[in-house]
Order: C-alpha cells, then structure tokens, then sequence
DNA sequence: GATGAATGAGCGTTCATTCAT
DNA sequence: TATGAATGAACGCTCATTCAT
C-alpha cells in the first residue's frame, strides 16, 4: 500500500508531463507527438497541459532547459580551465557522462534536426556544439586536425546514441568510443605527424 | 530532340515535383513540408501531384531510390572485392563521392531520422548503413577497432553534410574528411597498436 | 478612515474588477475579452473573479446596473413630469450628463449591440430606451417628427460617443450636440412647419 | 420541374457561404458565429469553407468588398460634384439607396463595431464615412453645423436599420428619414439662423 | 495530364467554469 | 479571500487524400 491511488493528482503533474513528453517525442519525433496522445497517456484533458505549459514547444524547451544543463556546466567549466590536451581529454570524459545522463534528450536532438532547428532551442544547441568545439579545436591546427577534433566530438556524440543497438557490453562500448575518442584528439595535438 | 535537359521546364512535371520536393523536405523537414507547399512552388494543384505519385511518402520514396542507387551500386561492388584495406580505403573514397553526388537527400537523411525512421525507406537505409559496416568492419576485432569503423563512416557521412556551414576550401574539407577516415579505418586495421 | 477613495488600491477588489473589466470590454469587445486577461491584468488568478461574480456575463450586468441607474432615474423622473417641450429639453440636457457620466459602458453598449442583444442587460436597455422615446416623441405626430424625435436622441447618443476623436474643445461640442438635439425635438413639436 | 436537386454541387458554393455568413453574421455577431455553424448549414465542412476562403476574416472581407462597392461608388460620385446643397442632398437620397440594398452588411457593421475595428475592414469603413462626411460637411462652419451634418449622415444610417423595428409602413419611413436627414443638412447650409 | 471541389481526421490553442483547499 | 489544478467544449485552421470531369 502506499501513494499508488487511482488519482495521484499530486503536485508532481508538470513532471510527468515533461516524463511522457520525452518518452514520445524521442520515440516518434516532436511534430508526430500530439499532445492529445501526451494527455490520454497521462490520463488528463489537453487543457491540462496548458495549464503548465504555454505551448507545446514549451514542453520541449522546459526538458531541454532541465536536462541540458550538465552539458551547460561542462562548456563553462572547459573555458576556465587552461586549453592542454588533459583539459580536452577530461571534457570529451565528461561530455560522455553528460550525454550518458540524458541520452533520451539527445537522441531526440539528434533525430529531429530539421524541426528543432525551427524552434528555439535549435539555436541554444548549436551555439553550446560550436562552444565546445571551440574547446577542444586548436585555433591554428591544420584542416585534417580539425575534423579530427570534429570527429573526436561527434563520435561521442553519435556514438554514444546509436551504439544502443550494436551487441556488445554497454560498458565496454562507453568506454571503447571514448577512447577512440580521445585518440582522436590526442592526434589533432600531436604535430607532424606525417614527417 | 532528347528531352534529358539539364533545367527541366516542361512536360516534365514529375521530375519538377522530385527537384522541389526534396529542396523542400531538405530545408523544413519532411513534416513540415505540406504537398499545398510543393504544388505553389510548382503552380500547379495538389491533385496534380496526385496523379504522378500515389502519396507524399511516395514522393520521397522515389526520391530515395532515384539518388541512393549509387551507395546501392557501391554496397554490391564492395561485397564483390577482397574485403583487404585497399578495398576498404576505397569504399570510403567512393562513398565520399556518392555523399557529395546526393547531399540534399543525405542530409535529409539524417536531420530526420525519426521521421524516416517510421517510414519505408528509414528500413533500407538502416540495412544499407549496416552492409556498408560489414564491409568495412573486421567481424573479429575488438571493440576500440568496431567502434573506429563506425567513427570512420560517420565522420564521412557528417563531415561531408555538416562541415558545409564551416570556413574553409571545399576540397580542402573534402580531402581532410576522406583522410581522417582513412586513417581511422587503418588504424583499426593495424594490430597491435597499443603494444 | 473612509475606504471608498477614489483609486482603488486594496480590498476592493470586486471594484477593481469592475473598472478593468469596463476598461477591457470597452477596448475590445465582450467577447474578445478573456476573463484569464481581466485576472492578469489584476495580478489575481481567474478563480479570484468566480468569487466576487459568477459568471462572466454577470461582471456585465454589474456594471450595468451600477453605471445606468441615472438613465433609469432619468426616466423615472420624466416620466412624472407633464409632456410639455420644456420637459423634453430638460430630458436631453440631462441624457447628456448622464451619458457624459458612464460614457465608457454606453460606448461599449454601442460597440457591442449585436453581442448584448443576446445577453440579459440587452433587453433591459431596450427597453429603456423605448421609454426614453416615448417621453420625448409625440404619439399622435406625423412620421417625419417621429424620425426628428429619435434622431434627437440618437444624435445625443452618438455624438457624445463618436464626436470624441474630432478635433474642437470638447464643452463646444457638447453645447453643439445638445443645440442640434433641441432644434430638432423643438421642430418636432411645432406644428405646421410645412405650411 | 426545377433544379432543386440534393446535392446542389454546382458552382455556387462560394456564393452560398457568403449568403449563409452573412445572414449568421447579421445575426448573432461575427465572434459568436462559428465557422462549424456556417458549413453545418450549408451542409458542407469546414474544410469546404477553406477552399474558398483563406480565413473567416476572408469571408467577411468578401462580403464587405462585394456589398460595400455602391458606397464606394457613391463617394467617388460625390467628389467628382460641385459641393453644392443640391449636391448634397442627392449624396444624402443615394446613400438611402445603398442602404438600403445592402441593409444586412451595414447592420452588422454597425452592431458589430467592436469587433470590425480590429479587423482589415474597420479602417476601410472609417475611412469610407470620413470621406462621406467631409463631402456633406462645410469646412468652415461652425460647430453646431458640422453636427447637423454629422447627424443627417448618422440619421440616415441608423434610421434606415434601426426603425426596421418600428410600426409603419416602410416607404413612408424611408421618406420620412430622408426628408429629416435633408431638413438637417439644408439648415446647416443656411446662413445666419438665429438672426 | 491536370483541375475544381470537397472530405474526414486531426491539430494546437483558448475559453468559461468548477471545486477542493 | 483567494489559489492551484483541472475540465469539457469549442474554435480556427491545415493536412493528405479522393474523384468526377
């Protein structure tokens, strides 16, 4: 026994709206999602929903606010720090954990580019990408470093969501794409390479 | 009088909705691009575009198997090779080619994947990518080396799409792009690299 | 301490919902005003307003009710006095004070006729403007004094409204608009004009 | 033996929307009429309504721009006239005219005041009355005048829509009407009065 | 090879209103 | 005196699709 009655309408309904919101829109994509479907799953009217959000795309800015921040902190915590290798390593070894943390989030990021780019946070996004970038890109590196830099950001990236559905121990892979990972950069840093 | 012009103009509708569909479906999405939209761009009425496609996602199905026949072709000639480095160093210098030949489709392609996901062709991508990784990927290698196969793809596949909006020569990008991918796939190919 | 100054600030709220609610319907129409605007405007939240008034048409009534009572007294009044000319001049001039005195809630009447045709206070004004021209018309005059009495008092009533974004000082125009008025109820009553 | 079919699917959809908005329009006012109402009656969708109409505020457009062009015509009429008090006069029978053959539209405009203001046509309407005014109105005559001008225009147009309601045979009221709307505007051509 | 006219389903949003607290 | 949370009904509008011509 305990708080499992039939109606919980407990202070908790903008949380579960934000839970179901993400679950659907990561799994069908933000403009297949209506927000009929997100009320009937939680058993509320639409009404309700707009009683704690204004719109639906605020729906999704609220999750990308809440969730987003860890990557937020990182960005922050990167431009403090000296630019060495360690630092570029350490942040990569972060970023993961981040994108770890809220990967239904990402996923979705990733797989509705052409909507979110419309929407507000579609810039917020690719301002922090480009910040990050600029982290962990030597301003004066050849082209081929740089897209190893690039390259190194977006296996994370890539990595991280679309190896769920590779076989093999989720650790084992979280650990092999970071370190791939980091190869990449540590080559970006490494001069002459080719001599 | 052969009727293949390069600037289509006439008699040619069906080829007209493919050119604006997909400029179209690059730009906003594929949801968010109505067929009232597509038939203003063309001046014509929606029914017209029934008349030569049995629905939208027909139009983008047509669009599919018109400009991903090259990956198709490449898939079938990598299968055909020695599956020996060279081989794999010129499947990706050759995918990089079929990228740049259809990059609007490509790009389409991944900015809407949850979207394409739903639809027919989200399953024949899928299936392409994965024979492309087959061919590319050592089935016995250890994790590291898998996931620098999978870096190796998508660092084409992204670099090509994404690094359109970075300063830069184009075919310094390009180069640069195809190198560090190269180099990826080597170095999953060299054994030992940590002793 | 007398609590009724005359800008209102605190526990008064049924009072400032009035003059907000007079304000906004006066602005933009009954219908286009949303009771979620008036709580907004107010800083208290809708449910507020269901506690002083219980439905949105009876903030209306409210308004009604408290803002045209002089007309009813007016009507009152001149329905006690003889018919004589000097009492109809009397009732304009007095129209015109008491139209000048509520002007905002007889524009709104105005403005609004088709909306508060369908509401309570539709038929109570009706109907007081019925008495208000049987007061002031002749039962047994010929149709061109008829028309002369009504436009007597229509000229009062849209004048006083509508004259408002003319150019000229305001008490002269009031003078001109109660001299037109006269004239006209004047004609209207004496006979033989054609003769 | 006639052409009343059931499915009347001719060419005159658009015609009978027109109809059928302009009668609800008239009726309960623009806000309360619902689109669902309109194509309910019509027997059609409410997508039906969108093949002929961009919006609902198109419909009311359409009606505006079709019915109004006799006063359009008027003013052009009047402005191409010497500004004398024949002139005026005959400006005043023709308005009557107009009025009269588009009464539904000119009734709903004015009961609906609050709600056209905000809409495209406000202004155009205001406009068109102000342009009516200035024909009919000396520029330099005293206040009281330029009432009486105001009052003539403003007897004629609520006269004609107001005594709908009134007892008496309609010719009779429409003479009545126009001959105190000209009684005005003659008195307010003519010198010195009150010596 | 295309249009004119329409449909049915659905969307995001807003509204006046209620009621337990 | 008020609020927090919700509802049910409706709204204007857009969509992919159909079909007779």
């Amino acid at each position: 026994m305990g708080s499992s009655t039939q109606h919980p309408r407990r202070g908790n309904t903008r949380q579960r709206i934000q839970d179901v919101a993400l679950e659907l829109f990561a799994e069908q994509g933000y403009e297949k999602t209506s927000l009929r479907e997100i009320a009937e799953r939680l058993d509320v009217t639409k009404a309700a929903l707009y009683y704690h959000f204004k719109t639906k795309e605020d729906i999704l800015i609220s999750l990308f606010e809440d969730l987003s921040r860890p990557v937020d902190e990182l960005v922050a915590w990167g431009a403090a720090q000296p630019s060495t290798l360690e630092t570029k390593k350490e942040i990569l070894r972060r970023y993961g954990v981040a994108l770890a943390g809220a990967a239904p989030l990402f996923r979705f990021m990733q797989e509705n580019q052409a909507t979110v780019r419309e929407l507000s946070i579609g810039d917020l996004f690719k301002q922090r990408m480009m910040k990050l970038m600029d982290l962990v890109m030597d301003p004066d590196a050849d082209m081929p470093d740089r897209v190893r830099c690039f390259s190194a950001l977006f296996t994370m990236h890539a990595g991280m969501l679309a190896l769920k559905d590779v076989e093999g121990d989720p650790e084992e892979k979280r650990a092999a794409i970071l370190e791939v990972s980091t190869d990449l950069i540590t080559q970006a840093h490494t001069p002459s390479r080719t001599a």
